[in-house]
DNA sequence: GGTATATTCAATATTTCAATTGAATGATTG
DNA sequence: CAATCATTCAATTGAAATATTGAATATACC
């Protein structure tokens, strides 16, 4: 026998990986990354944090095969290692989902009840963008929506919504978008829409995951 | 204290989810698991370790929703939550083998050199068994193969392959499998049947794909 | 070159995790 | 009902991860 096994070896790289993803600031990471490379700087914005700790989580990150780093001037610029981090961090949460009651309660309490309609899907959404009878919101801040969004959406932060209901088509169905799956902006515009009379729904996810299906991304 | 954001409250489930697949050892009781339902007693034996410590692992497991517990008689049987588990792992273990040089320095080390022949996809296993012109080896120990393993296979525990070779035809290729894909004990198989002349391959992956893909099994 | 800015490093205190041991519980068997 | 077996619990110890702080390094700009 090899004194050390090359399984066990294997599991260790493996549980390198997992053990990287269990921590919550590490996600919220990885779906602002999923959005486009960001620097340390703008990410501990958004996260709110210090920027040492976002450095540090970044280049844990970066040991596990999760991120990758590259200088821009002055500079640095992180990124997501490829399209399986993504996958990773959603096939996590369909086990949570699934077998979680805690997640359970929470969406149910925070998001379901704000969504009696179905989402729209990707395919849906591409399909009535060329149709042109759609209005397609994203309700993301200015500087994400800036670094790529769905071609021919609106921008219009959750913040600036009620001041912008009167240029909105009331003729027009309503698709709000924003980070991801659970990102509570669409579900909170959507409902603010509604009550104003919109045809509001939301797309069922958000911005990491239009990317990697290959759709068309537009920056301004 | 108000209750945090819905989002953050998520993410900590999701984290946990991950943080807990992050030990080598439970990502090897997951894989036993994925074979079938395992009383705490014989997982440990598996994996060597002490009853108490696989034990506080399954708990560990329990309370994330990886895995579920029912009582028979005075055991305690374990199986996977659900498919999304194994799906978790994979994906996981996607991310370490694009991204991490060491495990692409033990694959190469260990696996490749014992693999220069293409593995058999499942596909291309369910056609040959039809034929009957293929010799299917589960080089398992006797006890996983009698809970379930590919129908009309051979159980060839590894330590028992030589003394058994004159039994095997040698007009008929030889398809060998174990636990998954990363298994060592099938690589070593193939690589003794060639050393005897032996037309041998490997599945490309195992026993838990092999159930997950919705394949027959049977146990005896 | 000097200074401002972005990021990383280093040191520390705090918290959490893991393995070990032996005792306690729950179910079955005689 | 005691004995036995499988599992879990509880307490301890050592190891690892995390947040925090302030200093160090690199790059750009003047």
């Amino acid at each position: 026998m090899s004194s050390p096994s090359p399984k066990l070896a294997l599991f260790k790289q493996f549980a390198l990986v997992a053990k990287t993803l269990g921590h919550p600031q590490r996600l919220e990471l990885i779906e602002q990354l999923g959005q486009g490379p960001r620097s340390v700087d703008l990410l501990a914005e958004k996260l709110g944090a210090p920027i040492a700790n976002v450095s540090q989580h970044l280049q844990t990150m970066r040991r596990a095969g999760l991120v990758a780093a590259e200088r821009q001037g002055k500079f640095v610029v992180y990124r997501l290692a490829d399209d399986s981090v993504l996958a990773a961090m959603k096939a996590i949460r369909r086990v949570a989902e699934n077998n979680l009651a805690e997640v359970d309660k929470i969406v149910r309490g925070y998001f379901e009840e704000r969504d009696s309609l179905e989402p729209v899907t990707r395919e849906e959404l591409s399909g009535r963008l060329r149709d042109g009878m759609v209005t397609v919101l994203d309700v993301r801040p200015a500087d994400e929506f800036e670094l790529g969004h769905v071609p021919g959406a609106l921008n219009v932060p959750l913040s600036e919504l009620d001041a912008r209901l009167a240029t909105l088509d009331p003729e027009k169905d309503i698709v709000a978008y924003c980070r991801g799956a659970y990102c509570v902006m669409s579900f909170e515009a959507v409902s603010r829409l509604r009550a104003q009379g919109f045809s509001a729904r939301r797309l069922e996810d958000g911005m990491p995951e239009w990317v990697a299906a290959g759709n068309a991304v537009a920056s301004s």
